[in-house]
DNA sequence: CTGCCATACAGAAACGTTTCCGAGAAGCAC
DNA sequence: GTGCTTCTCGGAAACGTTTCTGTATGGCAG
């Protein structure tokens, strides 16, 4: 005999009062309910969440799903990391506990997913990395289980999102390079199949038009996210004739192995060609020059996911009215010297 | 009425067969269980966790907890994204599922780690970023919850961890620099708060001491583990008089900004200055001239990880027997150019 | 036919908790 | 005294699963 039961007997008070006394009831004497407290912080004890799942039927915590994708691992940022940090002063607040759930490489994050929510071992779900076409988003959808995630999608009609504003950014660095002279201005993304890269190049296209500039698909150096990805950029960009003058690049890790490229040239970032990064990354944050680059806090964004994702679920939705369920997050310009260079006709 | 009681109904049989039958029990006729699996598969019957913990008291789950210390985040997430994969090679085996822990920053580790393991949500855990002195390692023991450390701590008397091995890293850079003629080799570490910046500084201390070198505290950089630190080391290493013509790199990631810093000085990293990283870091692996370093898998330190946990836990014990249950992760030479540079007399 | 074993299944208890229901006691108005 | 609240608590059911115990069946030896 363990437990509460222990517990009840050692007060000789019912169980179900106890119960009630460690969950904030009413129904209980004040009096009784403060012998209760004190007689559990003196016996150590903690309510078996087994058991408090099984009788409610939730569990009280929230999932991440995290996939060891290629590209995760190898950037190797602190990206997650930071966005627990906000999930977690929002959870925190309802006794909700998260945990991040890694999805093995070997296995489909579809069918992980499914097996992680068919156990009912968390009450809702964070996910990230949408594909352009995600099964999960489907299979979240129709088994109502509460959701948010992280990136667009075409699935699933209308869903909880939160995603960066791409289009914004993209307008804003080509404003920014436009005024100061550029006519010929590349870009570095990743492929389409990521949904970065195919959104991203889209709202460049459009902001280029915008401007009444042409756009020439060979400005598109489809590299990966990395800073080998920035070297390899920094050769296409060498190699092109009627070079730019100017070159975007859509994760900031890749300036790092642009600037090394570029320097090896004899090419000065800042003077010679002006470059802008997309997302502020702390390791790219000592260049010389230093880098213009839109930054946005991973923390906040965090908080926003998880509000989000209160509003969907019946429990909390009175304490987060469900006001728009999709977010456009907006970055903020942090200017640099990396695109002093003007162009004067 | 749902769950496995539908699910007897819908192909009447008493629930007590057919859990046996789901569980590969015996006392079922072989056929029998054919059904049950056809059954469970089509109405995608799975078996709900609680009640299965509850009954069973075991909730084949492991918890990976994680801190986000100053260390942590400098490792970032691929660090724990590599460990996970390897963690869940052995786990996926035993059908036990790995869930990470993060630790609120505003939590004190030791009380997140009690309020998880209490509610009994995990059946043990994985605890890296020891400290000297580990206030969980002593509750862990105490309370008979199984785990392991990644890092050693003067906590706790005997118990499993894993640490990479300093020792012979420290020993193996110094004899290398040594034999290549090197007498002044200074070390960049972090400040001895943190347990790596104690025990390797003291291991390269010995280390010197065995080839009959004097221990110059001068040459010991006390910097950040990061780029901006190795940039930091490098400006104090050209300050040093006497300048020393080889350095130890505690954390590889800071070759990036000491090879920034050398090549701005005009000192050629591998021609003028013998350099050797301590940690393959696939961020650094395009430098030139290609780094010395040490390598080591991150995924099967993950799967040494999980054999000693699954070796403590007495369910799982006989399938790996308890040797030593403390391992010193060895790390192999990855020879570069960047410690070329040789000093003949 | 009896006795005995092995096989395959049904039935029920148990895990620890929350929550519903009812009841005793006390207070108050009539 | 009766009737009606209000407060406090005890008892028991329920959550979904695993596992223990019992039992019917059939085969086989004696």
């Amino acid at each position: 005999m363990k437990g509460i039961r222990q517990l009840a007997k050692h007060l000789d008070i019912s169980i179900g009062t106890v119960s009630r006394a460690l969950n904030d009831k009413p129904d209980v004497n004040e009096e009784t309910r403060k012998r209760v407290l004190a007689a559990a912080e003196e016996l150590g004890y903690v309510a078996n969440q087994s058991g408090r799942s099984l009788r409610q039927g939730t569990t009280n915590v929230i999932g991440l799903m995290i996939e060891a994708s290629q590209e995760t691992v190898e950037n190797g940022d602190n990206f997650f990391l930071s966005v627990t940090g906000g999930l977690q002063s929002v959870f925190t607040r309802h006794k909700l506990d998260l945990v991040m759930l890694p999805c093995p490489s070997d296995e489909d994050p579809h069918e992980y997913l499914k097996r992680m929510v068919a156990r009912r071992v968390v009450d809702a779900m964070i996910i990230s990395a949408t594909q352009r076409i995600d099964k999960r988003i489907d299979f979240l959808s129709k088994a109502k289980i509460p959701f948010v995630a992280l990136g667009r999608s075409s699935s699933g009609g209308n869903y909880p999102w939160i995603d960066l504003d791409f289009e914004g950014v993209a307008a804003c660095a080509v404003e920014r390079l436009v005024a100061k002279g550029h006519r010929r201005i590349a870009i570095a993304a990743p492929s389409t199949d990521i949904n970065l890269g195919y959104v991203f190049v889209d709202a460049y296209r459009q902001a280029l038009e915008r401007h009444g500039l042409e756009f020439d698909p060979d400005l598109i150096i489809r590299v990966k996210s990395s800073e080998q990805g920035g070297y390899q950029a920094g050769t296409e960009l060498l190699r092109l004739k009627d070079r730019p003058t100017a070159i975007i690049l859509i994760y900031e890790l890749m300036a790092i192995g642009l600037y090394r490229r570029m320097v090896e040239a004899g090419v000065v970032p800042g003077r010679d060609l002006a470059v802008i990064g997309f997302r502020e990354e702390p390791r790219a944050r000592f260049l010389q020059p230093t880098l213009t680059c839109f930054r946005l806090s991973l923390r906040d964004l965090g908080t926003k996911l998880a509000e989000t994702l209160l509003a969907s679920m019946p429990a909390y939705s009175a304490l987060y009215p469900k006001g728009a369920q999709n977010t456009i997050w907006p970055l903020e310009l942090a200017p640099g010297e990396s695109d002093a260079f003007t162009i004067t006709p």
